[in-house]
RNA sequence: GGUCGGAUGGCCGAGUGGCUAGGCAGAGGUCUGCAAAACCUCGUACAGCGGUUCGAAUCCGCUUCCGACCUCCA
């Protein structure tokens, strides 16, 4: 186990050594979606990132108990604490059970997870399933100073959590200047004050997502499921909590005083946040309406595509940026990593095929270290994809008898890949129906082989373009000809 | 307004106090019946202005611009 990895740690913006509590043992808790519409790319881009991270540490040979949630209840549709869940205003908009729309959307979730070939977590918890245990953290709470009820809701108490603790801990804000900036909207709250969040909410007579407490029929704050399900199955303390830089202000800020004044301790050791997914520099966001669906992306079907990316490509382009910078979505920047993703396949199609030579005049000894090194060094996957590039490169001279590769050499380039493309970075070949189409393609070769041994170009290169027009190109070389989807 | 983060060659994107990732696009070449692919070579980029330094794109200051968060969002 490489114990050199280094971190982004939110709590004290600097890269810290990763030291787990209890190895080989890891606790990672990453904040799931709120299931009441179709998850967007930007949804994606970040578990797509966490992706990266668990496979690695997996990689690493941590035992990793990977918690991922599902918001099903309690997350608020207006900016206050008060009205309605999104999943009750969904659910009478389209006339279906709130839980019909909290199935679709978790399932249409899951499809996408799957495309994106990622892990699923150990464990996925629901809100609603865990509606006892977030009662009881509230209770908690209550019992020890640091929220109030009103009128059947409970809310948490920022201005006597912050005079024994730094509530602004994680964003580095003045707490002085944010309860004097913060907007007054509503005016008729009950909340002392401004900063005050809820914990558990007064159902209206008309909302049907209820549960019985001790303070009357409700349901929980959004931020509480969080507090509760990470300690339910990793403890009050674990290792990693991570998920979108959105949340790290509201959502992770209260997370953290939640548990400090339930538990007396800070929930996690490392904070990690994945940076935004944008759209002609802006962040891409539903309420803005520049959001892409996997789905539109996959099939082209959007008006800003020309054309349709496959699940791979877009996880390929994904992790050709780092976690935590900003990545910009354009058709150009996904028909480079469409063309780059191709080659690097490409090149490990040719490994099985690459004849050693008794000596060696290429360098693949360092490639994997550095692979490691770039990993290391807080999940650096663009540098790791450089170094497969150089992998390639070599694999292409070797194949096109350019340079000489031991076979001690390709068995290197072969755990490189084999490591790196679809252990760590979680890519995978994406052929479909190669069986029988490599049948035929065998035989129309054959027909292209014998018009060209009879120089019947004519015939030859119909036979090319017609395929081409298919989306399938022919390379001749001099082992023979080849084909590729295009 | 407050807090934080950015500005890198045509595009996307790493990185670093001196050895100047990578992908895509472009130019030239090798190979080839011609293509394609592949390989080789090339463009010497780091917002602007000052400063520190033997040396900065990398550190510091100022300026301009952009973004995120502060209000639901991964």
């Amino acid at each position: 186990m490489t114990n050199s990895l280094v971190i982004y740690n939110t709590l004290t913006r600097t890269k810290e050594k990763f030291e787990p509590l209890n190895p080989p043992f890891v606790g990672m808790y990453v904040c799931g979606p709120t299931v009441y519409s179709d998850v967007h790319l930007g949804n994606c881009r970040t578990f797509v990132s966490f992706d990266l991270i668990n496979r690695y540490l997996l990689h690493l040979g941590y035992k990793v108990r990977y918690v991922r949630n599902i918001t099903d209840a309690g997350h608020l549709e207006g900016d206050r604490d008060e009205g309605d869940d999104k999943f009750s205003k969904k659910a009478r908009l389209e006339q279906l059970e709130p839980m019909e729309i909290v199935q679709r959307y978790t399932i249409g979730f899951h499809d996408v997870m799957r495309l994106f070939n990622t892990l699923p977590p150990s464990i996925e918890p629901t809100a609603t399933g865990h509606i006892a245990e977030q009662i009881e953290m509230v209770k908690q709470i209550i019992d020890n100073g640091f929220a109030y009820e009103r009128e059947g809701t409970v809310y948490f108490d920022v201005e006597k959590y912050s005079q024994g603790n730094n509530y602004t801990i994680l964003t580095n804000r003045n707490l002085e200047e944010l309860l004097a900036n913060t907007r007054d909207l509503g005016g008729q709250d009950e909340k002392k004050g401004r900063l005050d969040f809820a914990l558990w909410i007064k159902a209206k007579p008309e909302h049907i997502m209820r549960w019985p407490s001790p303070w009357g029929w409700g349901f929980p704050g959004w931020h509480i499921e969080c507090s509760a399900m990470s300690s339910k199955y990793l403890g009050d303390v674990f290792d990693i909590h991570g998920g979108g830089m959105d949340l790290a202000a509201t959502h992770h800020t209260n997370e953290i005083a939640q548990s400090q004044a339930c538990n007396h301790t800070s929930p996690a050791k490392y904070w990690m946040h994945t940076n935004m997914l944008t759209v002609n520099g802006a962040r891409m966001s539903k309420s803005a309406g520049n959001g892409f669906l996997p789905h539109e992306l996959f099939t082209g079907s959007h008006p800003l595509l020309q054309k349709g990316y496959s699940p791979m490509t877009v996880r390929f382009f994904m992790l050709q940026a780092h976690y935590r910078s900003t990545l910009d979505f354009s058709n150009e920047a996904l028909e480079a990593s469409d063309k780059g993703f191709k080659r690097l396949m490409n090149a490990i199609d040719l490994l099985d095929k690459l004849k050693p030579s008794a000596t060696s005049n290429v360098q693949v000894g360092d490639l994997k270290q550095a692979c490691y090194d770039a990993m290391n060094d807080d999940f650096n996957s663009p540098v790791v994809i450089a170094q497969l590039f150089e992998a390639a490169r070599i694999i292409n001279g070797v194949y096109d008898g350019k340079a000489q590769a031991t076979q001690e050499d390709i068995e290197a380039l072969k755990s490189l890949m084999d490591d790196f493309v679809y252990d760590v970075l979680g890519l995978k070949v994406e052929k479909a129906e190669t069986d029988d189409i490599g049948k035929i393609m065998e035989f129309i070769i054959q027909l292209r082989s014998e018009a060209k041994a009879n120089k019947d170009y004519l015939t030859s290169d119909k036979i090319r373009n017609g395929l081409q027009d298919l989306g399938i190109q022919l390379k001749d070389s001099k082992e023979g000809t080849t084909w590729t989807k295009a």
